[in-house]
DNA sequence: ATGAAAGCGCTAACAG
DNA sequence: CTGTTAGCGCTTTCAT
């Protein structure tokens, strides 16, 4: 098993005993205590330059990699953070991932992604998982709700980031988006178009919940007659945008002229129904969609949407909980990232 | 600090010690040894029931939540599996996600997600940080190709699932598709369909050319012209597909009637830039994408397209890691997930 | 049915 | 600059 020291260095694997190479056998083959592998890796610049070059042959030659559970236990750092999202589905949530994932990296932190699906059941499940592993933050799309996941995240002591809402009471930060405001600001844009009936599709997912009552309240408060809202289970498909402009076209007068729709896929739905049904758009029927994905300024008429920038939640959560890892506080707790309203040809 | 034991049974926190509750604290609470809390926790039964009721109790008062990281160091059990992604844009692998996260999770363990971009440099790093946790295995979406990646995924004893893809040499276990296959049945579709001057419009990824090379091949063993093929960076657009038809369609003649895209996205821009030009599909040009992503049969017209089956691959590789985790060997290290030419109106 | 001792792989704290 | 000792929070193993 243990073949003579005077085999071929570069060949890796064999002196590996089954399982996983620890950092004892790195210690061994380089002739060095395991404190010095370990500065080798932690603090190289404490390390004798020779030394060092023993340690990282020995390094290579096994193919060791450090049990990060076990140098987190010990130094109670995981390195680790853990963001809860409630599906990978859809581009929406893909910019801020990236971004979050990338900043997290730069400060040597690790990103682990759950899905939480759209089952409340198993969020309660998905939460001991994570604070199981005992990150150095949680991040959460989305604010917390549920009394019992609340209560569960703030008593582990774990520092979380509540993003993409707003909320009166944040668990501990918030990189929050006025999503009552946003449905508000399309309103006004609609209404200053000479818009005055308009509908509203919209998912069911809590952050649609607060743009429709955004947008309702303003409508009111405008004097424009109450706008229909046609309601759909999250996630939203082109199909349920067809399905639900068709529904809401042969409805009784007075005929619709807008409708904001809760996410680009249900506008671009919308927008087919449109063209099958030859109603004009922007002429009969002004759009907005939600979100500015990719296909938003390509399709034809290109869509009149809602843009936020997911890149800039990321960043700013992650340098939150950077800052937080390292012991120190956060000054400003609690950040408003903006909305666009991105003014394009079909409303 | 320290309330008198006579405070309400109920309200939680403040038993805790900044940090993180122990199951000590929870063992000093319940007025038994430790082993006892963790056996009640991990095999309930073999706690007297009196017992086993104050553990309980114990544990709700304080929110204690286990130490994953320190539970697994000691018995060599992370309950964890690692998937890298190359993106998490993009629906394509989102049904996959999802059946491979629920299908572990119904066996106790859970999955962490690694998003490895599209940078290849970072592709080494995130083994690393994959290794390091001592996950009892690793999802790949596609093969490992790198060959320090193949050394260090091989060396460090890990089951290791590839996926839709296809190998001559796995590193250990396959969920595959053949993309040379799927090219070349495309390819014949369009043939079958009376198409001679076909096109491509190609991502950059290693799946799309592997597509890519089936559909060349058999359009030469066809007889056929070969088919102009237009390259593009993954991910691929909307704005891309639309650019990328119109150069084509602009080029010398022979015209091209029908076209291979290698995602629906870029199809959905390709049926949007003939809609703008004029050209009929499928009369004109015919047009394949590739994903049958959900809007794929509600775009008008319907995106023909080539569909695989996420949701198996995702449940095959969850069973597959499940079983090795078991230290139970898998008969068929090497299973084919089919795919299917789901045809609709554009071709 | 419960407890005591040992140790998983690593790093903090202190020698030397 | 390097090594020794102790112990992170838990589970294994062996007693009782």
């Amino acid at each position: 098993m243990a073949l003579p020291p005077s085999d071929p260095p570069p060949p890796p694997a064999s002196t590996e005993t089954r399982g996983a190479v620890t950092i004892h056998q790195v210690a061994a083959l380089a002739g060095v205590s395991l404190m010095t592998v370990s500065r080798a890796l932690n603090e190289p610049h404490r390390v004798a330059g020779p030394t060092l070059e023993r340690v990282r042959a020995a390094i290579h030659r096994t193919g060791y990699v450090p049990n990060l559970a076990a140098g987190g236990l010990r130094s109670l750092k995981s390195r680790l953070v853990v963001a809860l999202i409630p599906t990978t589905t859809g581009q929406l949530f893909a910019g801020m991932i990236g971004a979050l994932s990338e900043a997290l990296r730069e400060r040597g932190i690790q990103l682990m992604i759950g899905e939480s699906g759209y089952g409340a059941h198993r969020e309660d499940d998905l939460l001991r998982a994570a604070i199981g592993r005992r990150p150095e933050g949680i991040f959460l799309t989305g604010v917390m709700h549920s009394e019992e996941g609340r209560r569960a995240l703030q008593s582990c002591g774990i520092p979380i980031v509540e993003t993409w809402d707003e909320t009166e009471a944040p668990l501990d930060m918030l990189v929050g988006v006025s999503q009552v405001q946003l449905g508000s600001e399309v309103c006004r844009y609609l209404h200053g178009k000479g818009h005055r009936h308009l509908a509203l599709i919209s998912g069911d997912d809590p952050r649609a919940a607060r743009r429709r009552e955004g947008f309702l309240q303003t409508a009111a408060m405008l004097g424009l007659p109450p706008p229909v809202t046609h309601m759909l289970t999250a996630p939203t498909t082109h199909a349920q945008g067809r399905q639900a402009i068709d529904s809401l076209l042969r409805q009784a007068p007075p005929r619709i002229d807008a409708v904001f729709c809760s996410s680009d896929m249900l506008a671009l739905g919308v927008l087919t129904q449109c063209r099958v049904m030859g109603v004009a758009v922007p002429g009969d029927l002004a759009v907005v969609g939600f979100g500015d994905l990719d296909f938003a300024s390509s399709v034809v008429p290109a869509l009149t949407t809602v843009r936020i920038d997911g890149d800039a939640i990321g960043r700013i959560a992650a340098a939150m909980l950077a800052t937080r890892a390292e012991g120190l506080p956060v000054a400003k707790r609690r950040v408003e990232v903006g909305f666009t309203v991105v003014s394009r040809e079909t409303a």
